[in-house]
DNA sequence: CCGGATCCCAGCGGATACTG
DNA sequence: CAGTATCCGCTGGGATCCGG
């Protein structure tokens, strides 16, 4: 029999994406059509732009969104999901649902 | 429009069950049949006993899994999957898949 | 407007030793 | 065999201030 380790769980990799603080909400929204910064900012009550940034940054890093920047002034940024940012979109919906389904029971 | 936060996530509650470290691993064996609590031990090489008590105990209290103990000589304890922990094993699947299909590249 | 840099602290999880 | 108890190092992320 095959011994898993943590760095070859077969689902790891999409663990360490949306394992982070924050991360499953930010994927969430950009999924939702808010795709500025500002706008994420203002969605995401009481999110630090450290965290924010940090983010969206590894989101980008794992190919997951890509980021656009508008030179107007003031400068404008918008992320959106790349295909396989939005291939994963319906494993983040299929979550959803079997979050509602089994809210707070333990049926 | 609505804002979310951390604690009312559409997705939060199927993120914080497997976002702990080992925690996807114990959840996939555990789906894979290996049900006993030494069992898993062995096929998760590396895992402290802390840590997996901790996980396993996690996901009683979530209902993922439930604990059938046989008052054997020397005692056997065997986890397996309620009908929650069932509905959850395809969202793994998914994961899986997609993480198979995007390893390693950004496209 | 969009972040980067720094400081700081709680809590997660590893190692180890012990129980029924 | 199947855990619990204790100690402790390390990292994630909040607050805050600064720069383009």
């Amino acid at each position: 029999m095959k011994t898993y380790t943590v760095d070859n769980c077969p689902i790891q990799p999409v663990v360490d994406i949306i394992s982070g603080k924050w991360t499953s909400l930010v994927l969430w929204e950009i999924s939702q059509k808010h795709n500025h910064y500002g706008e994420l900012k203002r969605q995401l009550g009481g999110i630090s732009t450290r965290t924010l940034a940090a983010r969206l940054k590894m989101l980008e890093k794992q190919g997951i969104v890509s980021r656009n920047v508008f030179p107007t002034t003031p400068p404008t940024v918008e992320y959106v999901l790349t295909k396989k940012g939005l291939d994963l979109a319906p494993i983040l919906y299929a979550m959803r649902d079997w979050s509602e389904k089994y809210d707070n029971t333990n049926l």
